[in-house]
DNA sequence: CTGTTAGCGCTTTCAT
DNA sequence: ATGAAAGCGCTAACAG
């Protein structure tokens, strides 16, 4: 690589001058300015990062946490970070927790050596149902700023980016009941995660605010380690009459119009079925399931704003948590009400 | 951050015993050693990672550039590749050309800095379309070492990781023809990519050296950009008779299922179909797709001990192509023959 | 306008 | 067994 000593050298002139000139100082000459800067493009120099990090001690990388890149979630909001990672001039260091505290423990503690600025954290699964807290806190402690989204913790005061999980899934219950229908099953899932919780809830309240219903609330906890088909399969068996179904993420949502087909019911004249867009599945469906859609990306793009804000001060003293809204995709299996 | 001066400070010692007694330098005595390196756990010393990098002109991380996260294939690529490099001691950086040219350039050159010790690359579409080498030769003169990973470019001289495209479509479709169909349809799809044409290649290769099989090849490409199933409805109607179809990925595999049944094909009985797993797509669709198995996660996992072998120069000086076998997973789309 | 110098945190050679 | 000093590449305060 080419240094500035090399320039400098090259030119006879001192190194400070290089490094003045190659900034535009106002102490340096326009004439020197521009056969440093010539020279410097035609050996195409690039300031040494290592050396920056060092003497600024600013690294301009951000390192990123996120506990599955199978999920497409996941994956779609990592791409919306380092979409607005590079636009803002910071490089991100991606570490997968695969879910499991001592990794994300582990790869906390791996970076927290100068090698990034700021962590942007999607808390593991583990973690979040064991409440582990203290890797979060001792990171704090060294000033180092942490935006968690989607999975966060309560008690860690630091940014978050959520999304609105309860108000998703109050508004698509209450699509569902708008279209009269009148036993609605929510198929969640069994992973201890605040996610499934806040959901449940939202559909829980729409449930429970409606004067029309009269049936009580249906939550069916899906095993995602064994057989889907098959677990499904028996709620359509169980509950005989039924005629709407909220499924807490897309797999559900195919499988879900794949055995209402099979039972023989008309989407969306006998059930409706809307799903949590986590990824795109209209591919194999059909009809098309409506779903609500997460915004992902931008998720990540605020994420990677509010640590930057955080990283260069420029956010207020106080920790903020944003909330980003979600829109229902009405398609096929909903009636457009 | 606590560094070493703080520690040789406190202990009333200088630096560089501090440093070597860390090190365990037989320089050192015992006495010494212990109570730096107790008094270095205590305040949780880590070494400046930028201060390393400057002094040691290595960096430890790797520099990985995919065309796009939201394809599974390189999600599980870069899910290998994290986990091995994190095994390995390394970190990664993470940068998405999202299938462009330019923006692969500027993540390269915007590496190239000292960044990291060497890249991962998988190329983007429009780079291999437009034959653009400069930029990878450019880091290549500046030894920083480069491993190619699926998408590759022939005449760029350096370490390869790649799929057995060509004898995957080729076992895929022998498969076909050994369970006795006679009009097997290739879906393919127009990206100018070479996996596309390897692949073409293969199922060409099958179809003419058999025999028995009587009809033409036929290759279907399918526009990505517009609505697939159609495209899908078309060829079922266009070809009567058909009886077995390769699908390029899982997407169209799954598609496939879904038009033979609507067409009213029985699977396996009239049709064998047989998918590319880019992946899981099993929980969408019934009869379960047959695929070829890509193992996206040890092609990350190679490409990682190449780049790592090249860095520390522990490589041979010629350049090693490696090439991963896929295997077949016959499921309920294909005759268990 | 240009240059000298110190220092970011660390390793390593060379004295002591 | 310990320490002083140089140097990795850069910036910036200060001197001239």
């Amino acid at each position: 690589m080419i240094t500035l000593k090399d320039i400098a050298k090259e030119l006879g002139i001192s190194i400070s001058t290089v490094s003045k000139a190659l900034n535009n100082s106002y102490e340096i000459s326009q004439a020197t300015i521009n056969k440093v800067q010539k020279l410097a493009k035609e050996y195409n120099y690039k300031p040494n990062k290592a050396a920056l990090s060092l003497k600024k001690s600013k690294t301009k990388t951000i390192g990123v946490i996120i506990p599955d890149i199978l999920n497409h979630f996941f994956a779609k909001s990592l791409h919306g970070i380092e979409k607005e990672a590079s636009k803002l001039g910071y490089s991100i260091i991606t570490c997968i927790s695969n879910e499991l505290y001592q990794s994300e423990k582990k790869n906390i503690e791996l970076l927290a050596n100068g090698s990034v600025d700021g962590y942007i954290i999607s808390v593991a699964a583990e973690t979040q149902k064991k409440h582990e807290v203290e890797h979060f806190k001792s990171v704090l402690r060294q000033q180092l700023p942490i935006v968690m989204f989607d999975r966060m913790i309560e008690d860690v005061s630091c940014d978050k980016v959520i999304i609105d999980d309860f108000g998703a899934a109050y508004k698509a219950t209450n699509q569902l009941l708008k279209e009269g229908r009148k036993k609605i099953v929510l198929l969640s899932t069994l992973k201890g995660l605040n996610v499934g919780k806040l959901r449940t809830e939202g559909y829980l309240k729409a449930i429970e605010e409606n004067k029309v219903y009269k049936e009580n609330p249906i939550v069916v906890n899906i095993n995602t380690a064994i057989d889907l088909e098959e677990q499904v399969s028996k709620v359509f068996k169980e509950y005989k009459d039924l005629d709407g179904i909220l499924a807490i993420d897309n797999t559900l949502g195919v499988i879900a119009i794949n055995k209402a087909k099979h039972f023989d019911y008309k989407l969306p004249k006998d059930i409706s079925i809307i799903g949590f867009s986590d990824y795109n599945v209209l591919p194999f469906c059909n009809p098309k399931l409506s779903t609500v859609t997460q915004h992902s990306e931008e998720i990540g793009e605020n994420a990677v704003r509010m640590i930057i804000d955080r990283i260069e001060k420029k956010a207020s003293v106080q920790k903020i948590t944003k909330v980003i809204k979600t829109s229902i995709e009405l398609r096929e299996t909903t009636k457009n009400i």
